[in-house]
RNA sequence: GCGGAUGUGGCGUAAUUGGUAGCCGCGUUAGACUUAGGAUCUAAUUCCUCACGGAGUGGGGGUUCGAGUCCCCCCAUCCGCACCA
């Protein structure tokens, strides 16, 4: 073979590894631009052709702008803590420390063979106690800050504490206060804080979740059943950060749908807190109970309860009110003749899964309390409800219910016959009586009706109305409520970072800054204790020694100096949140990385990864992010400026059809009759080529396959074909190593960036990687004689040539500048051809076409680099050629003629042609009197170098 | 239900500002060279039609000299969220 990518791609990687190519400098002359991947989680299954398609874009644009003339940060490393390895612990008793390494090998052998330009000096790996050091340091850190709402930033404890000593509403007591109230009290406001909160729980996973690892009541990860449990966990205060992650969506440049999936997640709203009074008199022996709902500013003091809505114009419709099952009101307002019905509803709401909860959406349930609460506005009497419609964990667990207007208040008034009043009409006369609606009219336009002072206005200035009079009333107020919950950040497991954190009397401290890294200990088993602990319970030294300041024996605890060390572990995201950064200066034992690190590198300039991580990790960096912006750490606030998702690739699995009547038969697709005759079974790919069943191979798949025998057409045996995901059980997962075996990198490379846009989702299919390899054997041919003999000449190349050369250097420029890789594929498959059909081999089109060629094809671009300059370095190094406009000028052009739209035939005319001189000469063609004849066209369209049109 | 995206040959796709729809590649067909080829090269390949010609970018309407591209309505598929008041 002439084109020996087996010899070239193995030399040049040595190459590249030996002359250090991909080694970067934190400081430089030139501009800097930092291209980042996700970095993966090594699990066992190694790569497959899914994964380095975002690595493929990412390096090919990271080399671009080297040569660009940018110094270019692009590092890699894993994302190495978290359950996959940890449960293979549990089942062979494998550390998972010694997995996780060899998979980190598998992968960097497996990345290594496909010619990346990463700077491997500056690999992480989150669990590396260097590494975590500093995941355990921010932690500290947001155990150490509070988020100032003034100020909109974090600011540290001390400060607030300082301000509780000096006298604050929010801690009148606080100086007489014991240090046990004081560090509960501080709990209320530190960024990372202990609470007793309704978390996941996964019982199979033996540990919390948070919301992003749960979809539907079931785990991510393994897909295990989910209970909502009230448990004493760490959690991350990123609820206060919630508007601050709605606003930077506006500065990065992100593709529109994933903002709106992290808008969503935030889920911010709009509207008015309100306080209803509770009718006292029907209630007044539930009064000291209610006494907690006391309105600040209410005229005079009535036991009242909270309630957020996005609809204060609809006020005058409200008919009933709602609580959630675990609302503290429920207690106290309950009338003794509906007590024992509610508490049995409370109970049954309770303890529902999560799954059962989502799962029977539909279904209405609820029960009435007996009390009635006071419309403020029309001081009618409404009854108060308990249902598991109205969530706990969102606005105050109560609601208004207006059933005209909310499709949930609805449905529940519809089901337990409860009145329902229209107070907003698309036009002021459009009312009709609801009883005959089959759904309440929800949207946000038109009018108020039946609606005392706002009647007649337009719903979005009713709105306004009704919030300015509660806001006068004092019972009430315009508010902001978001979805985003905090997130839960303990994990009962073994394989994460450790808390530094000890307990005294239960009472978290932290571990002193300088002991970090506190390491995560060996232990025995990998499962929870006896008695209910996380594994590193079964940890035997894993106690804090305060005035030695160091991790002892477990059986030293005496609660004066010794005290027990947290046993949960962090989330799979701590470690992953702030990894960039670190690239920056990776091996920094002082600081998580140098100011003078970030101020030069900044942010991540690219970032390209899954769209997978939208709710989950691009959520928690951004936020962790802004969160060391505001104590002066990171120097921009949003991380990643620029987001590339890589669509998924799809697997294309491949069937054949046994005969239900003769299961050792076989039949090809395209004779089966009847498709209920035959069981499609999936066969692996790699027995498969282009369709065609490897019969031998099959045979020899599987025993049960020995003796099969077969229905051919035309001697081959057709498969069937399906769209599926890439999974080992489908048997359609190609290996890119294999690839590589067989095509070379830069054949893969380039094929899998050939397949379609980047962002797209695709389905992985081999058939088309022969015409990649294709081009590259012609590609190398036209540096080559026919006795593969280097061969390029230095003389001057025609106007043809150069033509072609630079409608490359354009094409492929604009191309990666947008993102398009797949274009830039078929242009130098173009160019190729029409060079190879010149029979062009001159030196000033070839050099600069090897320059070009080398983002996507890093190994044959160096062969043919060092082929064409002996002593040139690498090619890494070489200058972009530069587009010039003049090689593309021609003296004419061919014009399309249309008559009436329809393109009819084309006509070579002069650059600088004119309007007149186009006509004539469309008159005097032969081909136009067919379409003229005599007849003078009524309108003539000339756009110069695009189209002539007649209209006749 | 809400939000986002996508619909173009047998297949993956291209057409960047409204200007020759189908570039490039796969596959298929025919041919050349070959002991042979799953190597290489040449040609053809949207559909209907012998042809002339006609139709054609999910469907229907509109704007325009001209629409894959802009506007309105509808359909399908995929993704995200989903009792968030």
């Amino acid at each position: 073979m002439d084109y020996n990518f087996s010899e070239i791609e193995p030399k040049w990687q040595r190459y590249w590894r030996e002359q250090k190519t991909y080694h970067v400098e934190n400081n430089s002359d030139k501009p800097h631009y930092y291209v980042l991947d996700m970095f993966p989680y090594p699990s066992g299954a190694g790569l497959h052709v899914g994964h380095p398609l975002g690595y493929i874009a990412s390096d090919i644009y990271a080399r671009y702008k080297r040569l660009r003339g940018f110094n270019v940060l692009h590092p890699m490393g894993y994302d190495a803590y978290g359950l996959p390895a940890e449960q293979y612990a549990i089942q062979t008793g494998q550390h998972p420390a010694i997995t996780t390494e060899r998979n980190i090998n598998r992968y960097r052998e497996q990345l290594d063979k496909i010619g990346f330009s990463f700077d491997w000096d500056r690999e992480v790996r989150t669990c590396d106690p260097a590494y975590y050091k500093w995941t355990q340091w921010t932690f500290l850190q947001l155990f150490n800050h509070y988020y100032d709402e003034e100020l909109q930033k974090a600011r540290p404890v001390s400060e607030l504490v300082a301000k509780f000593e000096k006298g604050d509403d929010r801690a009148p007591e606080w100086n007489t206060m014991s240090e046990r109230e004081r560090q509960e009290l501080l709990m209320d406001y530190r960024l990372a804080y202990l609470a007793d909160i309704p978390v996941n729980w996964c019982a199979e996973l033996g540990t919390v979740l948070a919301n992003d690892e749960v979809v539907n009541g079931l785990s991510v990860r393994g897909g295990y059943p989910v209970e909502r449990k009230l448990m004493r966990q760490w959690s991350l205060r990123i609820s206060a950060y919630a508007q601050r992650l709605v606003d930077g969506l506006e500065q990065v440049d992100w593709s529109d749908s994933l903002k709106e999936i992290q808008r969503n997640w935030i889920g911010r709203s709009e509207g008015a807190a309100v306080w209803f009074p509770l009718d006292v008199k029907a209630n007044a022996n539930v009064l000291p109970g209610a006494q907690a709902y006391m309105p600040e500013f209410a005229p005079e003091p009535t036991p009242s309860f909270e309630i957020f809505t996005t609809r204060p114009d609809t006020i005058f419709g409200v008919t009933f009110m709602v609580l959630c099952p675990e609302h503290e009101l429920i207690e106290s307002i309950t009338t003794p003749d509906r007590k024992a019905e509610v508490e049995k509803y409370v109970t049954w709401a309770k303890n529902r899964s999560e799954r059962e909860r989502q799962a029977e959406v539909k279904k209405v349930s609820g029960v009435f309390t007996g009390s009635y609460a006071v419309n403020p506005l029309t001081e009618e009497r409404i009854p108060i409800w308990v249902s598991d419609y109205v969530l706990a964990g969102y606005g105050t667990g109560a609601i208004m219910a207006v059933p005209a207007h909310d499709s949930r208040d609805f449905a529940f008034a519809r089901h337990f016959n409860l009145p329902i009043r229209q107070v907003v009409a698309p036009e002021k006369d459009a009312v009709s009586d609801p009883s005959t609606w089959s759904e309440s009219i929800d949207a946000k336009t038109g009018y108020s009706v039946n609606s005392g002072f706002i009647s007649g206005m337009k719903v979005k200035d009713a709105m306004k109305a009704v919030i300015d009079r509660i806001e006068d009333m004092g019972i009430g107020h315009r508010t902001v409520n978001f979805r985003l919950r905090d997130a839960i950040f303990s994990r009962q497991r073994y394989w994460g970072e450790p808390f530094p954190i000890y307990y005294k009397e239960g009472v978290p401290y932290p571990i002193p800054e300088e002991c970090l890294p506190l390491p995560l200990p060996d232990i025995s088993e990998y499962k929870p204790t006896a008695t209910g602990e996380p594994p590193l319970g079964h940890a035997e030294v894993w106690a804090w020694n305060e005035k030695e300041r160091k991790v002892v024996s477990k059986s030293l605890i005496d609660n004066t100096s010794v005290f027990p060390l947290e046993l949960s572990t962090m989330p799979g995201f701590a470690g992953s949140s702030g990894y960039y950064l670190r690239y920056m200066d990776p091996r920094n034992d002082e600081a998580y990385f140098s100011q003078e690190a970030v101020n030069y590198w900044q942010n991540v300039d690219l970032y390209v990864g899954g769209a997978e991580h939208g709710t989950g990790h691009l959520i928690y960096a951004r936020f962790w992010n802004k969160f060391l912006f505001d104590i002066g750490m990171s120097a921009k606030e949003e991380p990643f400026q620029k987001l590339v998702n890589q669509g998924m690739i799809q697997g294309r699995s491949n069937f054949v059809y046994r005969s239900k009547e003769d299961n050792r038969l076989f039949i090809s697709k395209n004779l089966i009759k009847d498709a209920d005759s035959v069981t499609p079974i999936h066969v692996d790919i790699n027995i498969v080529d282009n369709d065609v069943l490897d019969i031998e191979r099959f045979r020899a798949w599987r025993p049960e396959f020995a003796d099969a025998r077969f229905e051919l057409e035309e001697g081959k045996y057709i498969c069937g074909w399906e769209i599926e995901k890439m999974s080992k059980s489908m048997f359609n997962v190609q290996n890119p190593d294999d690839l590589v075996a067989k095509y070379g990198a830069d054949t893969l490379r380039m094929y899998e960036m050939f397949l379609g846009p980047v962002e797209q989702a695709k389905p992985w299919d081999t058939n088309g990687i022969e015409g990649v390899f294709r081009f590259f054997k012609k590609f190398w041919r036209l540096y080559h004689d026919e006795n593969n003999s280097f061969c390029v000449d230095d003389a001057e190349p025609s106007k043809a040539e150069m033509k072609i050369l630079h409608q490359t250097i354009k094409k492929v420029t604009e191309d990666i500048e947008r993102f398009s890789f797949n274009t830039s594929v078929s242009t130098f498959m173009i160019c190729a051809n029409e060079l190879d059909k010149l029979k062009c081999n001159k030196r000033a089109v070839l050099e600069p076409l090897a320059v070009l060629v080398a983002p996507f094809a890093p190994h044959i671009a160096e062969e043919l680099w060092h082929l064409l300059k002996a002593d040139g370095g690498s090619v890494c190094d070489a200058q972009w050629p530069l587009f010039e406009e003049r090689y593309l000028v021609e003296d004419s052009f061919t014009y399309p003629v249309s008559f009436n739209g329809k393109m009819r035939f084309t006509l070579d005319l002069p650059a600088t042609c004119t309007q007149e001189e186009a006509v004539a000469a469309v008159k005097a063609a032969p081909e136009a009197q067919k379409w003229l004849g005599d007849k003078e066209p009524k309108k003539i369209i000339f756009v110069p170098k695009r189209i002539i049109n007649i209209v006749c």
